[in-house]
RNA sequence: GGCAGGUUGCCCGAGCGGCCAAUGGGAGCGGACUGUAAAUCCGUCGGCGUAUGCCUACGCAGGUUCGAAUCCUGCACCUGCCA
């Protein structure tokens, strides 16, 4: 038996929007000595903190937080980008012998972090046109023309999703050939953990119109407008982000501010049934219902009996 | 009080004698997902323990018809115009 140190581990902590992640988070962070690593595609937005829920330095209990505010509202996120800066975060921390816990409800984003994904690469340019040829002739004629290059990619793409058709041929034209599926689910880092807050849909469902609710009293438009002024409406991925589409919207005139809230209210709980189905199917997290007195105990007992 | 219009499935809303359990949208439910993922897209969607099947259903009651959500009569409620 080896006497020197086992490496900390790195926990996840998943599950959908307004569950309660984030006070397990720090919880587990501080029983483990660990430091927050931010999962959440939206949270990595400077400015963008009411409408993301993100919590508030104050409320951060002294525990170093990673990955939040590290692009304006203009820059385009990605995937790919977010998993290499993850991995970074995550083996300075652990270098340091601090536990690294991931927290947010972007399942891609988490899964890319923790598990053996890589992406190919992109090119601008043959990336927008292929957009423009989208916008011109709809998503069937690249789809055609997918399943002529790449016949198994076209098979995993339904024609009508322009959006990953386009990506497709993207990287066909890059490289080959494109897997259009989702890798195995299999960790690319040691001691890796996931755990999961469990939650009836019922009580989710309201804790989500309550979340939007306390958003809005808590000035939501005006850091909108703010963030607008800021260049959000040109933001790719940003001006997309729940809520902050629909103050958008408002502020456009195309809704009215009781239409916007309701439109987030409704967005936000479809967006956690999209979360459910990806954490749901993967067998190796670990689930904790949201109102045991015990999770921490709990989950620190997954972790030390698991290996 | 008179004239005109309306009442459809959880919600909105088409249908205007048979091809209607009833177009479409929303919600709900289920699913996909490799560099925009809080995105993009798909399926399902009255009930009945597989059904060329049965039941319930288009405000209520009756009628015409082989056959009605669709036509007629009465009633109830809502709406626009004239008073």
């Amino acid at each position: 038996m080896s006497s020197e140190p086992a490496a900390p581990p790195v926990v996840a902590v998943v599950g959908p929007t307004a569950a309660g992640k984030t006070a397990l988070s720090l919880d587990l962070a501080e029983a483990l000595g660990g430091e927050i690593v931010n999962t959440d595609s939206m949270q990595v937005y400077v400015g963008m903190d009411i409408g993301t829920a993100k919590l508030p330095v104050a409320e951060r209990r002294g525990i170093p937080h990673h990955l939040l505010d590290t692009m304006n509202v203009r820059e385009t996120a990605s995937v790919a980008e977010f998993q290499h800066q993850a991995r970074g975060v995550i083996e300075d921390c652990r270098s340091r012998g601090r536990a690294p816990v991931l927290v947010g409800g972007s399942a891609l984003y988490t899964r890319a972090v923790l598990d053996r994904f890589e992406f190919p690469g992109t090119d601008p340019a043959v990336r927008a046109r292929l957009e423009q040829r989208l916008a011109d002739e709809g998503p069937q004629p690249l789809h055609d023309e997918l399943a002529s290059k790449d016949p198994l990619a076209a098979s995993r793409i339904l024609p009508t999703n322009g959006r990953r058709i386009v990506r497709a041929l993207e990287v066909v034209e890059l490289t080959g050939s494109f897997s259009a599926t989702l890798p195995t689910l299999t960790y690319a880092l040691d001691g890796a953990h996931q755990v999961g807050v469990d939650i009836p849909r019922e009580v989710l469902d309201e804790r989500i119109a309550l979340r939007v609710e306390r958003m809005w009293e808590q000035g939501f438009v005006d850091e909108v407008r703010g963030l607008e002024r800021h260049g959000l409406r040109e933001g790719r991925t940003a001006s997309a982000a729940l809520g902050y589409q629909q103050v958008l919207a408002f502020l456009a005139g195309d809704l009215t501010e009781q239409q916007a809230k309701e439109s987030t209210i409704q967005g936000t709980r479809r967006f956690a049934r999209r979360q459910d189905s990806w954490f749901r199917k993967d067998p190796r997290i670990h689930w904790v219902s949201w109102d045991d007195p015990d999770m921490l105990v709990k989950v620190l007992g997954i972790l030390r009996d698991t290996p």
